[in-house]
DNA sequence: GCACCTCGAGTTCA
DNA sequence: CTCGAGGTGC
């Protein structure tokens, strides 16, 4: 036969079975769609990769063959970013907008007068991050906590509208966008899950996020996810000169992504708002979802001037569009009790659908709220939910009253316990909150032991078993946890041999407890997580911290008088002080932290102040630690030694003033 | 003494 | 996510 009518023959077989895999991937959805099996599947490829073998000229890396490779995984790998991903400041209102225009204006000075914004929408899904290397896809990974996210890139290779392959492409290239689905899409997934009795999705955010965290690759590739791009994170310098964002956009574009398709350069805060009041009157019929626009300082330049504060970039802000709102009847106001005794007002409505799913419940975090909104029992409310998803109370619509509603009185006496009731929790200050004052309260108590547990990651144990344990009498307290014995649990009913030794293996393995999580698993007042890091480092055995005092505690950077106050009392109650040796008692063993042999500076505390510039602040305190000094946030009489980096304050004038020892950063590196 | 940020604690639904 | 409150720097 003739060559060139196989060949033609070939590229006809080949945009079949092309067609037909991709029907396969991507539209199990429609009406007819045939069940899905691996065995017609891997034919079908297997027959596509014998004819692409003889016709090479028609392998085409963007295909649909080329999507999926990946088995699924046990579970995801971390990735740190390299540039970190951020999340964006929200802005609600146009003088809001006038606000933040007002902060750039000041922060860039004479720069200001060539300021140009850049307004694109912003897309409701999953913020994804993908690496091109020689325009080769070869990583993509979820924002994570925008530091370290998990790396999805077999997933990602599923979603058609991510190139696999870029033409023209720079050495190095990391993309930022969102993986999104359309509501079409969402309309037809819920109509099948529907008929097949599996659970209906509220958003299409919940979808894309859910899909990309599914751990097989084929199950993705059926959802029909999109990709649409908004920014470089990273790009090597053969990519050109990028001095805005817009350029970036345009790259972006030029590269084959796909992109938002409204975005414009705008010379004013007027013009922004010109573009968010267009988008608004088509937002609804868009083919995403979509929570507001995306404003940032076009400039690159500026943009690094601006820098970020915490997690938000000050060049970048989020214009969001009012969340969708409901009414509701208020059916009742209950008290919750917390771990710190704390009494918490809850709202029962009337069960409500708002934004994709049915409210029954909201905080009102505590009394004063109650009398800001004007809340009776009975009133109708306004309902939305912050970032879509906790449900809050904005308004009470004073004009349904029927004259029937019931003021909400704050209880005298605890509704668990019946203790009494106080507005402060250190006998020297009062406090909004109110607070139950019985220490042996059981709500009080249960909700300590679910925080211990879950402080030691005790996952067999959750709040249901906790309190079955309790009631049983196997447990009074949560130290009386460690000397569980299997007997004692077995023969509970609805626990076996096998869960019964699952909830002892469990407890064995976690007596072993770092003394950052021990500090914290204690529940001490003001000692959360960041806290108990700080004292751990500090400190670095429980008895150094033990035996502090409040001036040492104090000392510590981050803590200030109430937590050393707080602490030093904590550790010279007596019930404590039994508690904690209860718990050494029945096996757990706190770890101190590593003292490095070397010790050099062991017994000096360091002050530092202003700019280092070889290394961060935080860095050095780190160093510091690890070569066994202290790190002090104040100058005292105690303190070895100051060092004043670039731009010092007060703590330097203070370290004149009181004869301590300053060094420069030049010095101190020596030491080191 | 104030503005700012960070932390702690409590929280909803599927 | 929200609120209150603590810590820090000016």
């Amino acid at each position: 036969m003739d060559r060139a009518l196989v060949k033609e023959k070939a590229k006809q077989r080949i945009k079949k079975l092309r067609a037909e895999i991709a029907r396969l991937r991507y539209a199990y959805h429609v009406e007819d769609a045939p069940d899905v099996t691996d065995d017609v599947y891997d034919s079908l490829t297997r027959e596509l990769r014998s004819i692409l073998k003889e016709f090479p000229e028609f392998e085409d890396p963007n295909a649909s063959e080329n999507r999926v490779g990946g088995k699924p995984l046990d579970k995801f790998v971390k990735v740190h970013h390299k540039v970190k991903m951020l999340s964006l400041n929200d802005i609600f209102s146009e003088s809001e907008l006038y606000d933040w225009e007002k902060r750039i204006n000041k922060l860039l000075g004479s720069q200001a007068s060539k300021l140009n914004y850049f307004c694109e929408i912003k897309f409701d899904g999953l913020a994804v991050s993908l690496s091109y290397k020689r325009g080769e896809f070869i990583r993509g990974a979820t924002r994570g906590d925008g530091l370290v996210g998990e790396d999805i890139t077999q997933n990602l290779k599923t979603i058609k509208s991510i190139p696999l392959f870029l033409k023209n492409a720079p050495e190095i290239l990391e993309v930022r966008g969102e993986a999104v689905m359309s509501k079409k899409k969402l309309l037809e997934l819920n109509k099948i899950n529907e008929r097949e009795n599996k659970p209906i999705f509220a958003n299409t955010r919940n979808v894309a996020a859910g899909s990309l965290r599914q751990l097989d690759p084929k199950q993705v590739a059926q959802r029909g996810l999109d990709f649409l791009a908004y920014d470089i994170a990273e790009v090597s310098r053969d990519a050109g000169v990028i001095e805005r964002h817009s350029t970036e956009h345009a790259l972006l574009r030029k590269l084959g992504f796909e992109m938002g398709p409204k975005e414009a350069i705008c010379k004013n805060i007027e013009e922004v708002i010109a573009f968010i009041r267009e988008f608004e009157k088509v937002r609804a019929h868009f083919p995403f979802g979509t929570d507001g626009i995306v404003i940032s300082v076009d400039s690159l330049k500026q943009q690094e001037v601006l820098g970020a504060v915490g997690k938000a970039p000050r060049y970048m802000s989020a214009f969001k569009y009012p969340a969708e709102r409901a009414t509701t009847v208020v059916k009742n106001i209950l008290t919750n009790v917390g771990r710190t005794g704390v009494l918490t007002p809850l709202a029962i409505f009337e069960p409500t659908l708002v934004a994709g799913s049915t409210v029954s419940k909201a905080t009102l975090h505590n009394f004063d709220q109650i009398e800001r909104l004007g809340l009776r029992i009975g009133d109708t409310v306004v309902i939305e939910k912050a970032g879509d998803v906790i449900p809050k109370v904005v308004e009470v619509l004073i004009r349904m009253r029927t004259g029937k509603e019931k003021k909400f009185k704050m209880p005298e006496k605890c509704p668990e316990c019946g203790g009494k009731i106080e507005k402060r929790k250190l006998p020297t200050q009062t406090s909004v909150a109110h607070y139950c004052s019985n220490p042996k309260c059981p709500a009080k108590n249960e909700r300590f032991l679910e925080h211990f547990v879950s402080v030691f990651e005790i996952y067999e144990l959750g709040p249901k078993i906790l309190r079955r344990f309790k009631d049983e009498g196997l447990i009074t307290d949560a130290a009386d946890i460690f000397t569980l014995e299997k007997s004692d649990i077995e023969i509970l009913e609805r626990f076996g041999e096998k869960s019964a030794e699952n909830i002892i293996k469990e407890i064995e393995m976690k007596k072993k407890i770092s003394l950052l999580k021990f500090l914290w698993a204690l529940g001490i007042l003001h000692v959360g997580e960041e806290t108990a890091r700080d004292l751990a480092v500090n400190f670095r055995t429980l008895e150094n911290l033990m035996n502090a005092s409040i001036e040492e505690i104090n000392n510590i950077e981050n803590i200030g008088p109430a937590v050393s106050e707080s602490l030093y009392n904590f550790f010279r109650d007596k019930n404590n002080l039994n508690f904690i040796k209860k718990l050494e008692r029945n096996g757990v063993v706190v770890e101190k932290i590593e003292r490095v042999k070397a010790g050099k500076l062991q017994g000096m505390t360091f002050v530092l102040t202003g700019t280092l510039q070889e290394m961060s602040r935080e860095i050095a305190k780190d160093k510091i630690i690890s070569m066994g000094g202290k790190v002090a946030g104040s100058v005292s009489k105690n303190t070895s030694y100051v060092v004043a980096g670039t731009d010092a304050g007060s703590k330097l004038t203070n370290a004149q003033k009181l004869g301590v020892k300053v060094l420069s950063e030049e010095e101190f590196l020596k030491l080191l």
